[in-house]
DNA sequence: TATTGTTATACTCTATAACTATA
DNA sequence: TATAGTTATAGAGTATAACAATA
């Protein structure tokens, strides 16, 4: 039944693009407070470096040394991100996710997966399945492509 | 070859959140210079609505009307919406997009949609196809919900 | 001297409250 | 009086520039 559809990158985008920003209105409903998008992207990558410096955090936000500086400042207030001196090098700091800060995020992720499954759920199970296979391809592709194009840290014209 | 994959809302929305996070470095790299995010989200709903008073456009945003007022001077100042006095009403203004503010929205899209291209090209065909079914589906299924729960703006409690 | 991080200053974005003008 | 919009004030987020401390 879908033998003649073209699978062109183009039209794909569009689709993409489409359900891209359906799913911010989705997600919308999911309250983050207290933390605001910025605070929440810092929460982010501190999920997956722990222990970072703050050089290699601004780097992830491709934010400014200053920024990020008040904006950990914030998190620590709040309780979600501790600073640590780096035993090793005694200018760096380490940034860590806090306990609260940990049960946040994944907080946080749990209720947007549940606001997801509310539309997921009323799709057909054959969509679904179509939906699985395109966006774990699509995920593999990515996930390849933005490592190559950002091996470590090369270009600093950012 | 599918056959028993599990299509589960849960799966498959992991699977979603995860996409769409990479997505969101895909895109990063997309400069939405001089614009910041939130004149963005008016740029895009004006594109949607053109000519709505600001207190329309104050629940779209799900905002104030002293903020939006005040994106609004600045996107005035940058000459990508114009002000214009109600003819109906006199205490209501009609806010449009400029022709230099479409020209923008759609030169963004643009180029969104490339960088999109170039995840989606290194897919095989197939995952293409699936990805396109899925989300076609997905978007039908959101617009859906969307349009049911927010039937007008019947609850002022947010 | 180069690197890590913070502080000084300024602008955007946001919100609450107070205000003007119109209905 | 209720509604549409703006202005006053304050806090968060961001950036450039200047600064201190360490390597």
């Amino acid at each position: 039944m879908t033998a003649f559809r073209r699978p062109e990158p183009d039209e794909v985008a569009r689709v993409t693009t489409t359900a891209v920003e359906l799913l911010e209105v989705v997600w919308g409903r999911t309250s983050t407070a207290p933390t605001s998008a910025s605070q929440l992207r810092v929460l982010h990558i501190l999920g997956h470096h722990n222990g970072i410096n703050l050089r290699t955090l601004t780097e992830h936000l491709a934010s400014t040394p200053s920024s990020t500086s008040r904006l950990c400042d914030r998190l620590q207030a709040a309780g979600f991100v501790e600073r640590v001196p780096s035993p090793e090098n005694r200018r760096e700091v380490r940034l860590h996710l806090s306990g609260r800060g940990r049960a946040f995020l994944a907080d946080l992720r749990a209720r947007r997966e549940r606001e997801l499954q509310k539309v997921l759920a009323d799709m057909p199970a054959s969509k679904r399945i179509a939906l699985l296979e395109g966006l774990e391809s699509f995920c593999a592709t990515a996930a390849t492509q933005i490592h190559d194009d950002a091996p470590d840290s090369g270009s600093r014209s950012a």
